[in-house]
DNA sequence: CTAGTTGCAAAGAGTTTGCATGGCG
DNA sequence: CGCCATGCAAACTCTTTGCAACTAG
């Protein structure tokens, strides 16, 4: 029996990030909204992006533990692929492609893990942001640090 | 002119998760290294962990941002491999595998992406618990964190 | 001796929780 | 009216920082 309300402060932040495509972290939402006239307090936000989540309708990212995680409007044709994250730009890319339906063959075969598209985010550095800028001085891989 | 001086506790930092092949949180060592009479403070375990990631001895990644990063010790093509979560019971598995490696390739030549492994986590069920197949309500008994 | 390191505690940042109020159905 | 959701603030967790004491070279 999941009674689940459909409030206006839901509305509003699907709505919020249905419209900004980018990744949103629960502080831009909250400002975001303010800016609009709209006063929704954080805890909601935390709780209404959960159950998104949950439903299917958002996504959540952890780039850098220290910024706090990302969530990003997710439609619904996502669940069969996989989603590459860009740690520089936020950019995310949709990829399904033949191979890495194969690559879940083979996991699951091979190694018993039943994998799960929708919930898996790769992380790294997209075409874009990766030719934009000199790549000696870019760690974008081993370093964690700030 | 980094001098950079090699104390007591780098050492035993660094020896500590060398010897643990599993990845450690800053809380793990510093009580894994209590249990061996040893006291470190954590900022100290903190501050040296990143200093070893910048030198290369070791690698963080953030497989949740609630349970805190975690560490491990860098060496034999870990950067090359990728982390399955249970989404169950919430084991960590190590995965590498040429097959895996093939698709970091794959995605960068057909699709520009640069994978970063060490920040991805791929999520799913792992073996133990797909054993009773039920993704919503059920949960099996080996449960771990959290 | 000098500069890097350690330890402790306090400060930060992001997220969660308790509880009373308010709103959907 | 019952139950879920909201808001606020306090609580929590992990991580960083300030600062005095300490130590490797």
């Amino acid at each position: 029996m999941r009674g689940e309300y459909s409030t206006k402060q839901k509305t509003l932040i699907l709505n919020y990030i249905k419209e900004n495509s980018a990744h949103l972290t629960v502080a831009d939402i909250v400002s975001g909204l303010e800016l609009q006239g709209v006063h929704i307090g954080k805890a909601t936000v935390y709780r209404t992006l959960e159950r998104l989540c949950e439903s299917g309708e958002a996504r959540k990212f952890i780039v850098d533990e220290r910024s706090g995680a990302c969530y990003q409007y997710a439609d619904s044709g996502c669940e069969r692929h996989f989603h590459l994250k860009c740690i520089r730009c936020g950019r995310l890319i949709h990829l399904s492609c033949d191979f890495l339906s194969g690559m879940e063959e083979h996991i699951f075969h091979d190694h018993g893990f039943k994998v799960s598209s929708g919930k898996t985010v790769i992380y790294g550095v997209c075409s874009h942001c990766s030719g934009n800028e000199d790549m000696d001085s870019h760690q974008c891989e081993c370093h964690s640090s700030r």
